[in-house]
DNA sequence: CTCCAATCTGAACACTGTTGAGATAGTGGC
DNA sequence: GCCACTATCTCAACAGTGTTCAGATTGGAG
């Protein structure tokens, strides 16, 4: 909006949308700061009021996406709960959720779940790997996962989720019929859950995995340096 | 070798040798050409004799990458079969090899793993994939897996297994620990083996996903064009 | 109305991937 | 031994990139 003005308005958004749009248009790497400036109609070097560097916008885009991302997953969530109100169909259709936007956008999901973009003060919310956390909780709680088996469940579900997401987003497993890509998903989700399921030993030493992401939100708590 | 002369002598693979140290000192994307060229002491137009373009020496070295882990992951599975032939303790192994490369070589790991970049007509020989593959099958045939759940199952274990491997490289999921990462892998594995033995039904239409490896290994085969 | 700080422009920098015309040197035929 | 041939490499150039910085333009606060 705001046409032939000097000041744009909203050049910071502006400029993260057509980023969007030209990822989409010609892939997550293929495009130029200068390209997304020129269509807003802005000269290359205003971005830089705006963002640091190239890499800035990217993952400023990134977090952007990855708590509309979140925002989604939830609502996946809650709208099967209407159905029946089964902690696992959550978990399925997060899952779903997860891998289906990775194969509808898989350009935007490339720059995404890369992830290595995302900063050291980005404040996503909600992150996804919270919603998926706090839907094992609500599992755990309706007793459909032995309590000793809770902790780092987590990671055991997202790799699995987002291992498969990445294969297909990237190419490397091709699937054509939409209600296949479910019906894979939903085998490897609930493999998963069973699996964790029969877990038998607390296992002495439990993973000491942390997300990046839940680090990031504690180390701000505690106000410590970047 | 033979420093001075117009010649380089082997120039394709001096080229893939600077380019993959420079992907393990700068990252999997920050560096040119030209520098992999002027390392090799050479014109940078010179590279163009043995690649088409920068992408297709990434591709080569993501292909050179891949082979190479096949066949260690085959090494690491027959490893442990000396101890005690468990063709699930052989999956572990080969999970671990998997994951353990992905945090120790991170950059190569995201340029190898981000996987668009394997060619139409690459023979990536083996490639991890088939190596889980055959594995399966192992545990399959040792009764470790009803028959029925077989089918697809390789892409179940592939997501769980590729998926933690690049939270890791990635750097969205962090584990100090060397000890803790085997542990978490095995978790994974094992849930996801666990969890397929219990599949209950055969669920009609089973997954029609295939490899994109696998796919380029049939088109060869029917001489179809790329 | 004036001044300020935010915002944007224009021109420049060093660098990139890629191309094409020509130099160089190993190879096989006589 | 010499010749031509072809693969290999150099040099110079092109368009396009991210980034910087001095200066123009503006909306808003005092």
């Amino acid at each position: 909006m705001a046409k032939g003005r000097y000041h744009h308005g909203d050049l910071r958004s502006a400029l993260l949308d057509a980023a969007e749009t030209l990822v989409r248009e010609r892939g997550a790497d293929d495009w130029s700061l200068r390209e997304a400036s020129a269509r807003v109609g802005v000269s290359p070097s205003a971005a830089y009021h705006h963002f640091a560097s190239r890499d800035a916008l990217v993952r400023a885009l990134s977090e952007r996406t990855l708590a509309w991302l979140g925002k989604r997953l939830g609502q996946e969530c809650e709208r099967v709960a209407g159905q029946a109100d089964d902690p696992q169909r959550r978990l399925i259709a997060l899952g779903r959720g997860y891998v289906t936007w990775a194969l509808d956008d898989p350009a935007m999901a490339r720059l995404v779940l890369r992830g290595g973009a995302t900063g050291p003060d980005s404040a996503i919310s909600p992150h996804p790997h919270d919603v998926l956390s706090a839907e094992l909780d609500r599992l755990a709680e309706a007793g459909g996962l032995p309590a000793f088996t809770r902790p780092g469940a987590e990671f055991v579900l997202w790799a699995a989720i987002h291992g498969l997401a990445v294969l297909l987003a990237d190419g490397l497993v091709r699937i054509d019929d939409a209600a296949a890509v479910d019906a894979q998903t939903e085998r490897v989700v609930r493999a998963a859950l069973n699996g964790l399921a029969r877990e038998t030993s607390p296992a002495a030493d439990r993973p000491a995995a942390r997300s990046a992401h839940t680090e990031r939100l504690a180390r701000r708590a505690t106000g410590e340096p970047h």
